[in-house]
DNA sequence: TAAATTATTTAGATTTGTCTAAAAATAATT
DNA sequence: AATTATTTTTAGACAAATCTAAATAATTTA
């Protein structure tokens, strides 16, 4: 099933306002796309024609077995790209979105999954999303960036942000493992770094790209 | 300039016939394209108000100084990603193309200089092809990836693929630097590993990986 | 429940990049 | 130089993705 770009992107933003609301209707849709409707129901027809969607006129739309999985390879491709960009090309996790539109399009599947392979199989993006693995399998729980959290929150950590040797090698030494919990102490700006209080220890501060790292819930 | 994926497809099919003749045609063309010579006219005609080309009816067509940059800057993103692959992501060197002419059309320049650091600022892609670097600057002469080279050729090393720590240790130890001369002694097809003779010193066997790391010259 | 409002679809037009078939320009050949 | 062959351009058509304006269906409200 080869897709063009715009029936990418508009299987994406379905999927998207699906996980909010149960069907989706054709002005949500033109609203998210930056379209008009009259354009959103000229594709959605061609889509449902290649089976992609369950339609029916006036009643909204939802993606069909087939969209799902295209949906979710085009999402895979999305958070796989913003956290190369991040963790490997040092770019700032607010600023990577726009370029992993464009590369989320880019269709070899090797590529994908040696790119995941390359970067440790990560299991969250830059933004605390779960990146869904190549069978398309993901994490359902929201979880958040331990750099976004707020002063005092209580929270645990749930998983970190890849497999890497460096990155192990570091949370061994600072004694964080899975379902730590600690509070945020203070945040300073000039480095983004953070004092973190695990349980009944000391004290400790932790670098912006360690806080990136850990992905949390509150308790 | 923005251009479209179709437009820098053109410019970059003129960019490289015009290395080996002077004015392309628009039969040349068409069958570069795998298209037909009443496309190219059109297309031409509208590259040629966008003034990125110089075009008198029925006389070919040569890239303008606009034309010129962007082919360059294709031509560059091109071969980045192919050193990328090659080099990042365990791709062989045969298998880089067709990716890379998606790749090549991601629009951020700043995603392009982040990857170029990223790589080390490597000089060749992976099959000798010198890479443009952020002005446009490149080596003009064509080198060959020393495992590219016949048994008993004699070679002189002339650069290396990439700046990284790793292979800068590694050619150190194995007593390699720019104007090295060498021969290929022999080629093992298992690891398509290679021995090699440096001048009058035993002979040594080097990687595949080393090997492509290598870009030489006939002495 | 009938009218008014909102949401959605249809109809017809536009742009981009392509095509085929025919006309025009250039090049080659006798 | 005149004819033939080749190359290139023009003219008109088509598919994809979009738009505007008008028509129709669904929903809300009085």
């Amino acid at each position: 099933m080869n897709l063009t770009i715009a029936e990418e992107n508009y299987i994406k933003a379905i999927f998207h306002l699906q996980q909010a609301e149960g069907n989706v209707s054709t002005n949500q849709l033109a609203a998210s796309m930056h379209t008009k409707p009259a354009s959103v129901t000229d594709m959605l027809k061609k889509l449902t024609n290649k089976s992609l969607l369950e339609y029916e006129p006036y009643q909204g739309v939802r993606l069909g077995k087939e969209g799902k999985k295209q949906a979710l390879s085009i999402v895979r491709k999305h958070r796989l790209w913003e956290f190369f960009l991040v963790d490997k090309l040092q770019f700032g996790w607010d600023e990577v979105h726009e370029v992993a539109e464009e590369l989320e399009h880019i269709s070899s599947k090797k590529l994908v999954d040696k790119l995941d392979a390359f970067l440790g199989f990560p299991k969250f993006d830059p933004h605390g999303d779960p990146i869904p693995d190549m069978n398309g399998n993901m994490v359902s729980i929201r979880q958040f960036n331990l750099i976004d959290v707020k002063q005092k929150t209580l929270v645990e950590v749930c998983s970190v942000g890849s497999q890497s040797a460096e990155l192990l090698e570091l949370l061994r030494h600072k004694n964080i493992v899975i379902g730590t919990q600690l509070q945020i102490v203070r945040k300073f700006d000039f480095d983004h770094s953070v004092e973190i209080n695990i349980e009944n220890k000391p004290t400790i501060t932790i670098s912006q790209q360690l806080a990136q790292a850990l992905f949390v819930k509150l308790v």
